[in-house]
DNA sequence: GTGAAAGCGCTAACAA
DNA sequence: TTGTTAGCGCTTTCAC
């Protein structure tokens, strides 16, 4: 049987369709024995609105879109676990999509984002992506960016100061008296601006404290996943001159890493201290469990959608803004052993 | 600036909407001259069409909800992982909702799901709805449970076969000579079908081996995560009698336990095996690897998209069925040691 | 406080 | 092949 619509609880109720939409959505005053009739009638009918129906008169679908690169990537999974509800909160569905990191989807999705009216505004965090594609993204598309980047004021970005946490990494495991650190992660290529900026703040760590650095301890990989810190970590404990300590650009590359260093039977911390970054409840059940740089995850996930929801209500296009989400150095026994 | 709509591009091409509606849905045949007219147009104007709008006249709106306790348990995540590109092929966005496990918000997205429109169809992995609360959800919903269930006849099962998988778990630890195995998961409360069902597969692998089930080696736990499985290790572990093996209703559970046992210096497996359930990526790099029963995910994924569209394509409601997707055990380092 | 009617942007039956 | 037009189900301006 077809649905009931409104107007079929209008003529049962002996109403017109405008009493039954102020019934439902409480705009106008209605009288206490129309409302009682009105609502019977909803009830015997069984009618639910057509939400299609009324998105299309307010011009908004009351989606939030989610781009991720890997939904299975711990990190992706904590942060949406945190932006559903705050979404939910404020009325907004979450659609969600992953990119594989692919840099051709990626440049679709934000191309075509604008007029679709699937969706409102957009949660984004890009993998693939160039400062130069992101520009030429349609502006008036409500749009949050995840992760660091040089802001170019049209849209927003938020993230943790990635240069600094990187550095407090690399410093803990100098005070820690290692001092062949090998790092984990680079991407020297132009979508890798986040990998960059871990680089720079672990040189500025030997800079600080008047050490030179080992450029073929700086490990390029292309993901920041198990798999590619395994990879990594056998490379270096093949060479004859292997590291003390390792900083991972990811607390999957640790773990990783990790493995690959059990498995040679070296000891953690003694022989290898290794941190991670990111804070994923992986790491603390570990074992040993990795240290790590702990971004304040709710905080993110709260900007993010607070600030998109604000570009959506917003009538005139708000300046982009950078917004640094705090973190901190969470030390574990991969670092200082049962200290 | 307004968007541009079908009916500006119908004027400045100097055609009908109809013309334009068929250049772009590619519906009737159209001269050359006038789509070539039409397609500058649309280029002019950067026209791109109202799904919303497209949707309401359709009746649908090309989304498919996919509801899952929690997104950061990684069995869940990689599930998605594997639904999201399905669904898209097929043309459906992936709309995503977490529950927390709360009956309650489980049994209102069930309820009103329905005539929302908002979705067309949802595939739901349920904790904390029994029987008696799937059997009240309006059959016209075109729904894929997640989970071996047994059927109701109205909407499909997609799930591995629960009971024989946990038999193979057990008889694998069995035959490794053990003989004091605890099992941690099991959930002896109307809600808590799936852990039932992998309780008894373990007393099975008992009873098929002449062997007698210690009661009090079967250890419920709220939820299957690492916490649990870390505080349910600890609890056997203060036992003077404490266990030589133990059988995990999941991967996280047993990497919960893992942890608590290594703490406590015991040797994996010398001292104590493990095997978990749902062979999640963690479980391979973990220190030792787990052993654990691996569902075929990628099946489990393709089933439930397919199923759910399906039910959504067909005008009139089609029987429940119950699919059962492959599983196999896989033998690691937690179990066989270094063999 | 309630009714009549226009219209959100699109599709598709019916005509021409 | 293309134009005219009537909805899809809802909100809301304008009258009463």
């Amino acid at each position: 049987m077809r649905d009931a619509t409104l107007r079929d609880v209008a003529l049962l109720a002996g109403v017109s369709p405008r009493t039954v939409s102020n019934v439902v959505n409480g705009y106008a005053r209605v009288t206490d024995h129309t409302r009682a009739k009105v609502e019977r009638a909803i009830a015997e009918l069984g009618y639910r609105p057509n939400v299609l129906a009324r998105n299309l008169v307010y011009g908004r679908s009351g989606q939030l879109a989610v781009v991720v690169p890997y939904l299975d990537t711990p990190y992706f999974a904590e942060l949406l676990q945190a932006i559903i509800p705050r979404a939910r909160d404020r009325g907004y569905n979450v659609l969600i999509d992953q990119t594989d990191g692919d840099p051709e989807h990626e440049r679709d999705l934000v191309r075509r984002a604008g007029r679709a009216l699937l969706f409102d505004g957009m949660i984004f965090s890009p993998l693939g992506l160039s400062q130069d594609d992101l520009t030429a993204v349609d502006p008036s598309l409500p749009l949050v960016v995840l992760g660091e980047r040089v802001s170019n004021g049209v849209f927003d970005h938020v993230g943790i100061d990635d240069v600094a946490a990187s550095r407090e990494a690399t410093a803990h495991l100098i005070g820690l008296g290692r001092r062949r650190i090998a790092a984990i992660g680079d991407q020297p290529y132009p979508t890798g601006e986040a990998a960059q900026l871990r680089t720079r703040g672990y040189r500025q760590a030997h800079t600080d404290a008047g050490l030179p650095v080992d450029e073929s301890l700086v490990i390029p990989t292309p993901r920041f996943n198990r798999a590619d810190g395994s990879g990594a970590m056998r490379r270096l404990l093949d060479r004859p001159d292997p590291p003390d300590a390792v900083f991972c650009y990811s607390d999957l590359v640790a773990l990783g890493a990790l493995h690959v260093a059990l498995e040679r039977g070296l000891r953690v911390p003694e022989d290898l201290a290794l941190i991670g970054y990111d804070d994923i409840e992986e790491g603390r059940y570990s074992n040993p469990p990795i240290s790590t740089i702990s971004p304040d995850k709710a905080a993110i996930a709260a900007t993010a959608v607070d600030r998109v929801l604000d570009r959506i209500g917003s009538t005139e296009p708000l300046p982009g803004v950078e917004v640094r989400a705090a973190h901190r150095l969470v030390p574990r026994r991969s670092t200082v052993g049962r200290g």
